[in-house]
DNA sequence: AACGAGTCTGAACTAGTGTTCAGTTCTTAT
DNA sequence: ATAAGAACTGAACACTAGTTCAGACTCGTT
């Protein structure tokens, strides 16, 4: 008599595991990393909390792949607008553009992704989930110097402090609170965005040029 | 029978007070804002854990001091170093490259007071502290744009991108981890100075030289 | 239908720390 | 010296939230 998991059955798990996730996930985004805890979570995925230890071995665990999985998806994004931009700059631009938007449009979620204080130690995935993104950045600023557009300079720091830029600008504590004005939004990610340009050495004029062309066709997505 | 406390005795008391305080704060420097517990201060404290309560209502108070304190060294650091400078840009540049040398010489204190994840809530100090010294680093920027050397910009959203810069790629958990040897952290105080002065608008030339002019009377004091 | 394997439940358990407080020690004033 | 007020001690307490697990339930096979 062996028992065999049935093509529904395995169905109905990774869903179960996609749902509790998505509640963890869902959590965040309204109430910050310290509102996702094990209990309220299971009840917005509509399972009891031992359920959640059988999809995820502990509470590190779930909010390490809550972290990989908005790092994925922001992270394909990014290159989805890098590579539709026509030239080395206007990727870097629209890469710069897409870290921004992504972050203004959901500030709590990428506030507890990035660096809200949690219980337990998710540095690894944290780290993991910067070191792709910064990676993505500095390909871009590689790019745009072989190109001849930026002067020559250590990529992997510029990344980093780039990245730290935006984040600190429109997502930590210090970030305007009034940017629900979808206007006051646009003006905050273009103004950021030029800032980040000239950081790595893009000249003034020409990074206004590119910050307009890239937000333009950016979509503002606010909402959870 | 009035008990007054006599001067020897105030002294002790506010001795003790700081005792508490300095304890907190290596401690912080040793382990981070993890390590710093009541049980493990107040031994190094030479008191008892009940002791701490007796000058601090609570964990989160002992905490908020301890960010408001180091805050403060760090803005009359910035002031210091700033004034001294001959012109606006060399002010900003100045300010600039003290973070930059502050934060890298007590990376752990600083990583612990911006943004290490405490189990108490201090929101509050950290984002008094944030403000001080963006406003501080703000007031440069205005007056180096009023001086004509800087482009008309939103000056707040700069500020705050630009210590945000200076965080992510010194002291973040994506900080460079070889920056023990002085000369790798000289190079990378330069490289980021020079980022950050960039992404206000300062032209590259321009800013190279204000670099290597802040960099070099600088102390670079590696330690705890 | 019946049985076994897998899955789910949620109350109880656990662990780590901040906090308290009754008893002790120290300090001041007479 | 002595009494009374302050300060200190450190073990006991309390609280919070992650984790466990014995029992209930569901699903797949015969």
């Amino acid at each position: 008599m062996v028992y065999r998991r049935t093509h529904q059955v395995v169905k109905r798990l990774a869903a179960r595991r996609s749902a509790i996730l998505a509640a963890a996930r869902d959590t965040c985004a309204d109430g910050g990393m310290a509102a996702v805890q094990i209990a309220p979570v299971a009840i917005r995925a509509n399972v009891a909390a031992g359920t959640v230890y059988r999809y995820f071995p502990s509470k590190a665990d779930l909010i390490s792949e809550l972290i990989a999985e908005v790092s994925r998806d922001e992270l394909a994004a990014i290159r989805r607008a890098a590579d539709a931009a026509p030239g080395p700059s206007s990727a870097l631009a629209a890469a710069v553009t897409t870290v921004a938007v992504h972050v203004v449009s959901h500030r709590k979620l990428s506030w507890g992704i990035l660096a809200e204080p949690v219980e337990v130690d998710v540095t690894e995935s944290r780290l993991a989930s910067r070191r792709e993104i910064a990676g993505e950045i500095e390909l871009r600023i590689s790019a745009a110097i072989r190109a001849g557009h930026l002067p020559a300079q250590d990529t992997a720091l510029a990344a980093a402090a780039l990245l730290g830029a935006l984040h600190e600008a429109l997502v930590g504590p210090m970030a305007p609170d009034n940017l629900d004005d979808q206007a006051k939004l646009r003006d905050a990610v273009q103004t950021v965005t030029l800032l980040a340009l000239r950081a790595v050495g893009v000249m003034d004029a020409r990074a206004r040029g590119l910050v307009v062309q890239a937000v333009l066709p950016t979509r503002m997505v606010v909402g959870a």
